[in-house]
DNA sequence: TTTTAACACGAAAACGTTTTCGTAACTAAA
DNA sequence: TTTAGTTACGAAAACGTTTTCGTGTTAAAA
């Protein structure tokens, strides 16, 4: 007789459907089916392979089912850095949202290169995930070149982007209101009485950093303010930021105010205000956009616009996971967009 | 005759084998091998059914590739936390080796939270990678239980534990020279002339704060120096920390010199030294521990034991993979020790 | 002209599931 | 006693690959 103990030393690693049918003298339908709870099998066998199943801890192949079922409960996930607070954040905020739905993650890091963001899209669309999260590459954005997710789109495969999204492009996407959001910073600048407003911004392909000194530029027009193109400092971080930032100082004339599309340049700017012997915000008033960490450690503290990555995150989601359900209808391509706000700290 | 494009028309989203073999009335087996160029199969064929492999942009699925293989190419991840700077790192670490290898993360957070690390490990293990890297959650170090690992290792599941690893167990891992890492900073205080140390710790349950402060006081004993009992806080995270660090400045007596077992602790308790009206590193010093991004940018800049999390990533792969790969053999598990290093700036 | 070898391809099994369909055995109704 | 209806299970196909083995055709050697 074939006790339970001895079949353990028999069985190897991880028992799977076959082995459960034919220990027990079963076929694998009937496995299957029992372990469902099916009424088609008589009440003792069932509980005779649950009960056999339960004790080797059988758990299904999540491969052969997402081939069988054809879909996997993943999403794919490609992002630039994930060294990079607000992208943790936006993870995160996809993670509480995909969790709740059983779906899990899979995350590709394209470190801003068009060549393996290509790779990553080749990589998880190949049957390995549901649907896709993306935002976009630096490079990809500079080359302009959309065709990999173009062919997706024509596919119908399930696609969303978020942050750093392709312009112009009839594509499902949520972003950040950035020009909003540089507006409103540029404001809370001059209604902190600032008249010579800076701007430490990205190279003009980088769209997000656009989109702010567009606010940026229409509050300074709105308030009658004088707008000195030396002010506007296009960062490219291929060289060393902090001297770029420098030229900022080494006017005749130098601001009363700096709006700093991120959290770094404003921090950055800050260090090199106070090496100066200047005074934040007395001397100059400093305002950053982001929601990272460095904000509340600096002294003074700096005053942000507020991103909400977490929110962008669980709303890309969100729809994302609308797309994966309604996948036939047609349907025309959805933009939602994620308010900021003013985090009034120290340095305004 | 059927022209291509009108092939196209008919065409499916996503062309697989079967249609290329029944489109060009040739079998699966006939593509598949034509695909990887066997000489089994004439010239012409090939490269016939090579070009409607391009045109069609034909990519073999995913899934089916790996329940044939048997591998998934997939490493799973699971961490308690992706909004933390130093996990990123890892994450980023880890992505630079399997990346190179072709290998893809999938990535599940435990929050921190026994159950969900729980369904982490049974969701991964199901087929869906090929080896598991683990910092295991506060909540399991608490429990002390660590069945559901066991039963991987039982199964010789390639398993590596980063970072926070389960005590006393013979697993593999790669961890942080803590004990070192707490010497050398209270080393570092006391060569700054600190005589009266405070500590910043963690409750006992977590590893890596225990070992810190083992380090911490192996210096205080060795340069014979007294250690205040009240100068050792344990911050409970679940209240407020600010709260729990003041306790230290309440007394009448209070310490020249700070070691804080993380970023966050060293940050808060500068504020909180220059709220008093003390100067940091004057009147009190401060070490942090961890190689974020707050220590650059705090004033003044913070003195702090650098963790190179992305080393701790790099090297958990790299051992996970050998694991992988010499699958069968009998070995012993091996631990990886990651030494740290004191980056000294300002507040000391 | 027969045997051998090379060539070019197809059939089938396998990876681990699920589900549809078929059917043997038994029970109940006609 | 025949018919109809359950009950309880198994066979087989399907998801998309790869690979082993077999085989019909042709060409070269005997």
């Amino acid at each position: 007789m074939v006790t339970l103990e001895s079949l353990l030393d028999n069985m190897p690693k991880k028992v799977n459907i076959k082995m459960i049918a034919s220990e027990l003298g079963v076929s694998p339908s009937t496995v299957s089916k029992a372990l469902k709870d099916s009424h088609e099998i008589s009440k003792e066998t069932r509980k005779k392979i649950k009960a056999f199943a339960k004790f080797y801890n059988y758990k299904p192949n999540s491969l052969a089912l997402s081939l069988r079922n054809q879909k996997t409960m993943v999403i794919g996930i490609i992002i630039p850095d994930i060294v990079h607070h607000f992208f943790s954040r936006v993870i995160s905020g996809i993670e509480s949202i995909a969790n709740h739905k059983d779906y899990s993650l899979m995350i590709c890091i394209s470190k801003d290169s068009y060549e393996k963001e290509v790779q990553n899209v080749e990589m998880l669309t190949n049957g390995s995930v549901d649907g896709l999260l993306v935002s976009v590459a630096k490079e990809t954005l500079e080359k302009e070149n959309f065709e990999h997710f173009n062919q997706l789109i024509e596919q119908e495969f399930p696609l969303v982007f978020f942050d750093r999204v392709p312009p112009h492009s009839q594509v499902d996407k949520v972003i950040i209101d950035d020009i909003a959001g540089g507006y409103n910073a540029t404001k809370h600048l001059i209604e902190k009485g600032c008249k010579k407003l800076a701007i430490l911004t990205t190279p003009s392909h980088v769209t997000v950093g656009v989109k702010r000194e567009t606010g940026f530029l229409k509050a300074i027009e709105e308030f009658g303010l004088p707008m000195n193109a030396s002010f506007d400092i296009r960062i490219d971080e291929k060289f060393d930021i902090k001297k770029q930032i420098k030229e900022l100082f080494s006017q005749n004339e130098i601001p009363d105010g700096i709006f700093a599309v991120n959290e770094t340049y404003a921090a950055i700017a800050m260090k090199l205000v106070q090496e100066k012997g200047l005074h934040v915000p007395k001397d100059i008033a400093i305002i950053g956009f982001t929601d990272g960490l460095i904000s509340k450690f600096t002294s003074p503290t700096l005053t942000t616009i507020a991103q909400h990555g977490q929110t962008m995150g669980a709303k890309a989601t969100d729809l994302l996971l609308e797309l994966i359900f309604q996948k036939d209808k047609k349907r025309s391509p959805k933009t939602t967009v994620i308010s900021t706000n003013v985090v009034e700290r120290e340095s305004t």
